[in-house]
Formats: C-alpha cells, structure tokens, sequence
DNA sequence: TGCAAATGGTTTCATATGTAACTATAACGC
DNA sequence: GCGTTATAGTTACATATGAAACCATTTGCA
C-alpha cells in the first residue's frame, strides 16, 4: 500500500530509487578508498581483498579466498598470479592434496597491509563521522538486516 | 575514539567494513533486478538507466542524459546506439546546435517502460519489506546524508 | 582396484568498461 | 569575419570481467 503517489506506470525517479542510490553511494565511496590504494601501490580492488582476507585467515586455498571475499574464483586466480608475482602472496602446494594451493602474506605483503588497513579505516572512519551515534547504530542494524536477506 | 577494539594495524576485517557490505548489498540488489529485465529484454543496466531518465525528461541531449544517470558520456553513448538501433529511443538532431542530440523514448521504448518500471519497483518494495517503518525512515535519512557528502 | 564424477585452479574467449584521441560544430575574443 | 578555445558526441585502444572449457588431482563407489 506504500507509495501510492508513485504508481507503478510513471517513470521511475532514478535520485529516488533505492537500488540506484546504494549503489552509486557504494561506488563512490569504494572507488575513493580504490584510488588511494591503487595509485600508491598499483593494486586492484581484488587483489586488496585478497590481501585483506589473507592478513586474517592464514593458509587459506583460493577457493576458501573466493568464498571469504564473495568474488569468483576466476577473479580470485588472477588475482594471486599477480599477487604472488609481485612477492606480496606466497603460495605453496597443500601435502595431502595437490590440487588445493595453501596461501599467505609474505613479509612484503604484511608491509602492505600495514599501510592500507588504516588508510581503508581512515575512508570509513571519515564516512561514519558524517553520521550521528545513533544513524550510525540504525545504519550498522539496518545493513544486518538486509543482507541476511539478499545474499540468497 | 570509536572503535578502540579495532587498532589500525590489525587485520581488517571485511564482512565488517561499511565500505565492502555496501558494495555487497548494492551489487546483489542491483544485479537481481538487472538479471530480471536483462532476460526479458536483453536489456543492460546502463540501457536501462537511459530510459528511465528519458522516461522522465524528454527531449534530453545525451550529455544530459550523462550528468542525470551519472555514467560518463562514453557508456552513454554506447547505449544510446544499441538503443536507437533497437528502436527503444529515438534520436534527433537539435535545431539550432548540430552536435546536439535530442532523445526520447519511442512508443516501443514506452512499451518496455511499463513492463520494467514496475519489475524494478517490485523489488525495491520487497527490499523494503524486510525493513520495518521506523528502519525506511532511518535508512532515507542516513543515505541523505551520506550521499550530500561523497558525490563531490 | 579402476573408472566415473567431483573439485581446485587456470586458460580462453567474448563482452564490458574507462581513458584518451578524434570529428564536427558552436562560442568567444579581437 | 576569423582564429582560438570549448563543447557534443563517437571511435579506438587498452584493460577488466564473466562464462565456459579445460587440466590435474582426488573422491566415491561398483
């Protein structure tokens, strides 16, 4: 019954649509963090997931790094060939099962992480502040919320 | 001082970093709907944001059509063809400014509108649905606020 | 055992996207 | 008027992304 001064037929507010608001909120915000990290260290939003899944779950195949950071496991292949090019991942073969490959940060890798973890917590930090104490609790409740939905 | 239990060299963790949920949820809303009128239509979200704005505001020059969707002129311009060619929008040339387009939706294009502004408003209703009325308020209010910020 | 099916991961190919260069026209300054 | 600069839009190129095919290995089970 909600909406009723938006009848189905009219054209669609696009400033007002939900799903369009999220995600040019979403791309902004990501893409301002990306540019940081991308042109001081010429890494991709992947491959900093990657790196960011890493620091916490050492050892971890790269299907379990797909899982973890929800992208795909082509993405995530490309990802570590370049990661473990650049010597910021390293890669050894599971004893047990060859097909599997065990990964880790390097100590290149954990440097890395050292200057972009607070450099990406600073963004949020910084985005956060624009909001109240109590928008940010309803913000973090309302996210809870819908993604236990959509993440079908 | 918030987020003390955090410090700023540990490993970040993502599914708790605003800035990936973001994207996550707004990649999973936005690709649902997409899926949806992309099958029926063979319809891409960046054609369809064109005719949505051209659904509200004809006679829009593709520049135009730019700064309301907020893609850059190339995507536009891309659609724009694949648009035109299907017969979806119509293009002419402004009198009085011969590099100027002059769009707007055909009675085809129309037809398509009214399938897909329903679809679309179908699932931002049911996205809503999981929020109660005090969270849609909250979560309109909250991204007023942050979206009068980043867009800079 | 041994062979079909499943799994981890990479490669290939087709498509999407962004940046920069380009074309055509219009606006501006003298 | 006329050369310079700006603007609308397209094209070209380089890179990113996703789907499907592929290889190697392991698992399940007759």
């Amino acid at each position: 019954m909600a909406e009723e001064h938006h009848p189905d037929h009219a054209p669609l507010e696009l400033e007002n649509f939900l799903p369009y608001r999220l995600s040019i909120l979403s791309n902004a915000v990501s893409q301002a963090i990306a540019d940081d990290y991308q042109r001081r260290f010429d890494l991709s939003m992947t491959e900093w997931r990657v790196m960011a899944v890493l620091a916490r779950f050492d050892g971890l195949s790269a299907r379990e790094v797909a899982e973890r950071t929800l992208m795909d496991k082509v993405a995530v292949s490309r990802a570590l060939s370049k990661l473990v090019e650049t010597g910021w991942v390293t890669r050894a073969i599971h004893d047990g099962d060859k097909r599997r490959s065990v990964l880790g940060l390097s100590e290149a890798g954990w440097a890395i992480h050292e200057v972009v973890a607070p450099m990406a917590r600073e963004h949020e930090r910084n985005l956060m502040s624009k909001l109240d104490e109590e928008e940010r609790t309803w913000l973090l409740r309302i996210l809870d919320k819908l993604q236990a939905i959509e993440p079908k």
